[in-house]
DNA sequence: TCCTTAAGGATAAAGAATATCCTTAATTAT
DNA sequence: ATAATTAAGGATATTCTTTATCCTTAAGGA
């Protein structure tokens, strides 16, 4: 059980949004190269965020991505399950009901105890993610960073918007 | 991102074991019965279990799996690393060494920001999990199941060991 | 000696993740 | 107007994982 590639990438990527100046979009293509990754299947990616309202796009030359709101009102969770989905990590298919003793038509005191205990380890998770906003990645991804480095990318990205 | 089936098969198969008498044995054939899954594929993940050192086994008529140590000594945890491995849910592949502004060999502070955070939400989820034992588990399962079922589902199992 | 069982290897089928290509419509620059 | 650029989304291909079955071997019990 593993996260997509694509978690990696567009976290990555919600973090140069995070440093755009107000109403500039970057593009698809440019957020492909500055991580290189395959442009087409990070645009998948990136239209999931979209269509969860986390990013605006425009089209045309200096179209692209900004964020849909400020960094500090998008999470970490925000931002997975957008690419993810939000269904829970564990599936009770209900095999309690295949019992060989269970009376026919008898009603399980829903939901199994199984399935609650993973749910709650799910929702722990979750607000685990959900503590974290795009400003604290913003923060964690500069500091022990050499300001040479930092300057040079903002430099590489701003020439694009 | 969701955990094999494999999962919920286990879990209620370590309720069962829970319910055995000292030193007595149910073999995958009866517990792949009991809960409705192909024997061949719930043997694989029994092995695991084996291996993980929570079950052990014995041979010939009579056969089959018992908990390896109390109830009380194993968590959710133990039995779902058996299945899932231990591997993090996140896999960085460290895409920000492509970023086109870094020197060349430069070093990374390690390890990237977004990691630490999907890691520290992985722990809170384990964390969670180790909370639970086998104990805490036949308990859930248990209440508000009625008495005659349990019974019945007791005799069968003790039928077979 | 015969039957039952776990262990483990080989393999196949199904599904999910990863990736590419192409068309369409909107927007900008010329 | 026209041409270039871009996101959106459909179709499809490839690879990997999950799910499942089959078979052989060795150990244990009747
Ligand atoms: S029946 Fe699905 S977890 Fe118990
Ligand atoms: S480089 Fe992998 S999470 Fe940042």
């Amino acid at each position: 059980m593993i996260l997509k590639s694509q978690v990696e990438w567009v976290l990555h990527c919600c973090a140069i949004l995070s440093a755009l100046p107000e109403n500039k979009y970057l593009a698809t293509k440019d957020l492909a190269e500055f991580h290189g990754v395959p442009k087409e299947y990070l645009s998948k990616a990136l239209q999931s965020l979209s269509q969860a309202g986390l990013l605006v796009s425009t089209l045309g030359p200096s179209g692209g991505y900004r964020l849909a709101k400020s960094p500090s009102d998008i999470t970490f969770l925000d931002v997975i399950e957008a690419v993810e989905g939000n269904t829970p990590t564990f599936a009770c298919t209900e095999i309690r009901q295949k019992n060989p003793c269970r009376p026919k038509g008898y009603c399980e005191p829903a939901p199994c105890g199984i399935a609650r205990v993973m749910w709650e380890a799910d929702e722990a998770w979750r607000q685990s993610l959900r503590a974290v906003t795009l400003t604290d990645l913003s923060r964690m991804l500069t500091e022990g960073v050499p300001p040479a480095l930092l300057q040079k990318s903002f430099e590489w990205i701003m020439a694009r918007t």
